[in-house]
DNA sequence: TGTACATCAGTGAACGCGCGTTCACTGATGTAC
DNA sequence: TGTACATCAGTGAACGCGCGTTCACTGATGTAC
C-alpha cells in the first residue's frame, strides 16, 4: 500500500511521540521496537523505513520530550499572574502528578542516570537541547546577570530532578509526599523570595 | 571440588561486591550474570549456588553500596576538624571524582531513575537501607529537631544527587565543572552557614 | 588412624526467550506517456 | 482522460545474538564408621 508523503510524516511523528513516552517511562533498554510499533497498530518491519536505528530514535524522542515539556510549561505559566511564574514552575515540577507520571514529564529527570552511558552522538544532541531549554527558562530565575541566572537554573532544576527521583524511588507513599513537599518549600524559599 | 564453608562465604561476598560496582556503573539491565562471574574468573553456572535470581543479587548489591558509602563517608569525616563534617560531605559528594566514578559512588545517585521500576520486593529493601543511611547522616544536618534534620537531609542529598547526575549526563566538560561547582557553593551556603 | 562414601561449589553445554535488524514481498497509489 | 509501470510504506518471517536460568556432571574434601 502506497501512502502520501504527508502520511509518512505523520507515521514518523506518531512513532517519535510514542517512543518519547516509552523511553521516559522505561529507559533505553526497557523499550522494544516491536512492542513500540505494535502499540501503534503496526509491525516492527516498517520501523526502518523511518529510522536508521534505535539510537537515532532515542535522540529524537528525547528532543521531543523537551518540546513537550516546553509547551506544558508555557501553558502553565500563562495561567498565573505575572511575577508568579517561577513559583508555578516549581510547584508543577514537584507535584504528585509529575512524580507519578515519568513518561509524560521531564526527560532529564526520567533518564539522567543513564544518559552518561548513551553513545556520544546522542549525548551531544541532548546537551544542545538541554542548553536551549534552559536558555528559555533562565529568564524566570533570580540573578544579577545572565550568567548568574543560568547557574541558578542549573542548580534549581538539577535539585528538583533529584528530589523528584528520590520520591519516585521511594516505595512508601508517606515518605514520598514528605520529600516532594519539603523540596517544594525549600526551593520556593531559596529562589522565589 | 568441594570447598570449606568459609570459602563459599568469601565467593558470595566477592560476587556481591563486584555486582554492586557493576549495577551502579551500568544499571540493572546493563549487567549480565555470565559477564559478572567471568570477571571473578568463574563460570555463570555457579551463580545459582549463591543466589536465587538476579533480582535477589540486585537487592543485596545495593545494600552493599550503602555500606561502602557509609564507610567512605565515615573515613572522610574523621580526617577533618569537628564542625566541618557537613562541608566535607558536600565537597566529596560533588567532587569530580565522585562524578567520574558512578560505580564506586552513591547507589541512589547511580540508580534512582530506575529504582521506581524495580520489583516491589527490591524497592522495599532499598527503602529500609536508605532510611537507615539517612538516620546515620542526619546528625550532621542543621535543624531544631530530628524531624527537621531528617527533612533537610532528604533535601540536601536528593538535590546533590540531581546535580551529580546532571553533571554526569552532560557531554561538555566545562559545563560539567560549572554544574558541580555551582551546586557545591549553593548547598554549602544553604546548609553550612 | 584409615577407608569408603556423601556432599556440594563450581563447570560448561543447553534451553527458551526477547530483541535489533534484515529482507523478500505486497499492493495501493503516484507518475510518465 | 486512460493505461501501464514504478515506487515505497508497511508486512511478517527469519537471522543472529545475548541473556537468565537449568541441569547433568566433576572431583576435592568433609564425614561416618
Amino acid at each position: 500500500m502506497r501512502y502520501t508523503r504527508e502520511h509518512k510524516q505523520e507515521t514518523r511523528e506518531r512513532i517519535v511521540r510514542a517512543a518519547s513516552r516509552q523511553f521516559r517511562g522505561k529507559g533505553r533498554k526497557g523499550v522494544a521496537i516491536a512492542d513500540l510499533m505494535s502499540n501503534l497498530q503496526m509491525t516492527h518491519g516498517g520501523f526502518y523505513r523511518h529510522f536508521g536505528s534505535k539510537e537515532q530514535l532515542l535522540a529524537e524522542a528525547i528532543n521531543k520530550g523537551f518540546e513537550e515539556a516546553a509547551e506544558n510549561l508555557a501553558a502553565a505559566v500563562e495561567k498565573g499572574p505575572p511575577g508568579s511564574e517561577l513559583k508555578i514552575i516549581i510547584e508543577r515540577y514537584l507535584s504528585p502528578e509529575h512524580c507519578a507520571n515519568p513518561d509524560r514529564g521531564c526527560p532529564i529527570a526520567a533518564l539522567f542516570t543513564e544518559i552518561g552511558r548513551y553513545p556520544r552522538s546522542v549525548r551531544v544532541k541532548i546537551d544542545r537541547a538541554l542548553r536551549e531549554h534552559f536558555k528559555r527558562i533562565a529568564k524566570f530565575l533570580p540573578g544579577v546577570d545572565d550568567e548568574e541566572r543560568r547557574r541558578n537554573c542549573l542548580i534549581l532544576f538539577s535539585g528538583m530532578a533529584g528530589a523528584l527521583n528520590l520520591a519516585r524511588a521511594t516505595a512508601d507513599p508517606e515518605q514520598r509526599k514528605t520529600i516532594l513537599q519539603s523540596a517544594k518549600d525549600f526551593y520556593i524559599k531559596a529562589f522565589c523570595e
